[in-house]
RNA sequence: GGCGGCGUAGCCAAGUGGCUAAGGCGGAGGUCUGCAAAACCUCUAUUCAUCGGUUCGACUCCGAUCGCCGCCUCCA
């Protein structure tokens, strides 16, 4: 069955055809790297790993490039004020955004191109525009020239002329059009800078995008994600840049994600609700934060609260306790088991309906209601109090279902986050047998104590007919 | 002012021109249990912001109104 995903360029769901068969190229905008990334960055962070990780699991060859850009107006105005070189700004920041990732269970692109490391690929393309008439060059800085561009502002739906009677910005007289944009800026007092044809200068923002996407996935490639805000003016400058330089298409699919807000107000620093996504992961693993996004739509704005992500917590709680009482069970069924497994069509149709849902355009909140559906049917069999073969293989099949769902979920290793020290657990395991013993006396008080106790220790016990089982909360 | 999006139960959140409007959280009652917990069962939207229109039929399409939000300036 056919994948859709919603394109911003047509405003409408279609089909994913990649240009070359089986394999999809896709770029997401990365960081730029000044600061640790906030929450609101983790989004398409985390959803965008998931998708790519989901089209490989639909069998396309994914290459998955994300940039890094290392210079910046942003870079250098904070290492002025931390009197420090721009060069160490961007290393300390892309350190750091390296450990958050990996903290997240994101898996790492297959390039993370720099901007600082491309500045020859930079020039040659501006060169080009500079060549084709389409830019510029007034004392040393380059312009794009947005008017002789003839599709400006296909992406966002926007017209020159529309764009002019709101523009609220500054103009600068250098400009022939005030909506043409710095292709390369010159160098200021104290900045870094590269040589240049122009002069001493760097980059502006827009233009490494455009040279490190083509360069590592060709001049005309299949996805483009990132969040909305950047869809005008960071795409559509990009689209501007690259067709004009090649003529060719530059994006088949462009994908953006909705926004996220605190107490329903965009997250900024004067606001004073900016959470850093390292604060977040103090507080809640990355699972959690996982199925937060997972159980939303991707293109829809999502709220960020305490409250609500106690929900995710404690919705992926209940996948998890499946899970490990599905383990349980398993361990117990010491023999061969044989014939059908009950509940085939139930679960077969369960995992169709979760492939569909996601293949129409990644919704994963309707995706993730599948399994839910199949932690129900798994509930139902372990009520039981015996259970016959075909039960056992219909929960191993729903546990396999879900393990193989969470290659690109991400979110059963929230386990690990439970799990305790062969110590503690060889303590727990005395404590339990006496407690056991105790029962098995009626000496209920004391047994009661030792469960009490073992619960505000943070150990949840849950007495069956045959032992008690524990599990860390 | 221009462009775009949204408004579904206490909360979060999918979805569809006509079968019972997913799922999660929370809550209530019950089963199980020595008591619990976990799990299970039942209940928790005759209704999808409001008002009109199109239609045999709309929550889903169209228009208006109200409310919220984003972009148009750095931003995921």
């Amino acid at each position: 069955m056919a994948i859709k995903i919603f394109n911003t360029l047509t405003k409408q769901k279609e089909e994913l055809i990649p240009i070359e068969p089986g394999k999809i190229r896709m770029y997401l905008c990365g960081p730029t790297v000044y600061d640790f990334f906030h929450i609101g960055n983790a989004r398409p962070f985390i959803i965008y790993d998931i998708f790519r990780r989901y089209l490989s699991y639909r069998g396309f060859e994914v290459k998955f490039v994300m940039n890094i850009t290392d210079i910046d107006d942003k870079i250098i105005k904070k290492s002025a004020d931390e009197q420090v070189d721009a060069a160490t700004v961007a290393q300390k920041y892309s350190d750091a955004f390296f450990e958050d990732i990996k903290k997240l269970g994101i898996q790492p692109a297959d390039k993370y191109p720099r901007a600082t490391e491309n500045i020859p690929e930079i020039i040659a393309l501006i060169e080009k525009l500079v060549d084709k008439g389409l830019a510029y060059v007034v004392d040393g800085d380059v312009f794009f020239s947005v008017s002789d561009f003839q599709n400006y502002g296909k992406l966002s739906g926007k017209n020159i002329d529309q764009l002019k009677s709101g523009a609220r910005i500054e103009v600068d007289s250098r400009k022939k059009n005030p909506l043409d944009f710095a292709l390369w800026k010159t160098v200021k007092e104290g900045e870094p800078y590269w040589d240049s044809p122009w002069g001493r200068g760097r980059p502006g923002w827009h233009i490494e995008c455009s040279v490190m996407s083509m360069k590592c996935l060709g001049e005309t490639f299949d996805i483009h994600a990132g969040g909305a805000d950047l869809i005008f003016p960071h795409h559509e400058n990009e689209i501007a840049q690259s067709e004009g330089a090649t003529g060719k298409q530059f994006v088949r699919y462009w994908l953006h994600n909705g926004f996220l807000n605190i107490e329903g107000e965009k997250m900024s620093k004067s606001l004073g609700n900016f959470f850093t996504t390292r604060e977040i992961l103090t507080q809640y693993p990355a699972e959690v934060l996982r199925i937060f996004f997972l159980m939303k739509h991707y293109r829809s704005p999502v709220n960020f609260s305490e409250e609500l992500v106690q929900q995710a917590q404690n919705a992926l709680e209940r996948i998890i306790t499946t899970i490990s009482n599905i383990d349980v069970a398993l361990d117990q069924s010491q023999r061969e088991l044989s014939g059908e497994a009950a509940l085939t069509e139930s679960i077969d149709a369960l995992r169709d309906g979760f492939i569909a849902e996601m293949d129409d355009d990644f919704n994963t909140a309707g995706a993730m209601s599948k399994i839910f559906d199949l932690v129900k049917e798994a509930n139902l069999i372990l009520t039981k109090t015996q259970y016959s073969d075909a039960d056992y293989l219909a929960l191993q099949k729903i546990k396999e279902t879900i393990v193989e769902f969470d290659s690109f979920l991400g979110i059963l290793s929230y386990k690990q986050h439970q799990q305790t020290t062969i110590t503690e657990e060889a303590l727990i395991e005395i404590l339990l047998n006496v407690r056991s013993e105790l029962r098995r006396r009626k000496i209920f008080d004391l047994s009661d104590e030792i469960r009490e106790k073992l619960i505000a220790l943070g150990v949840e016990i849950h007495d069956r007919p045959d032992k008690p089982i524990w599990r860390k909360k």
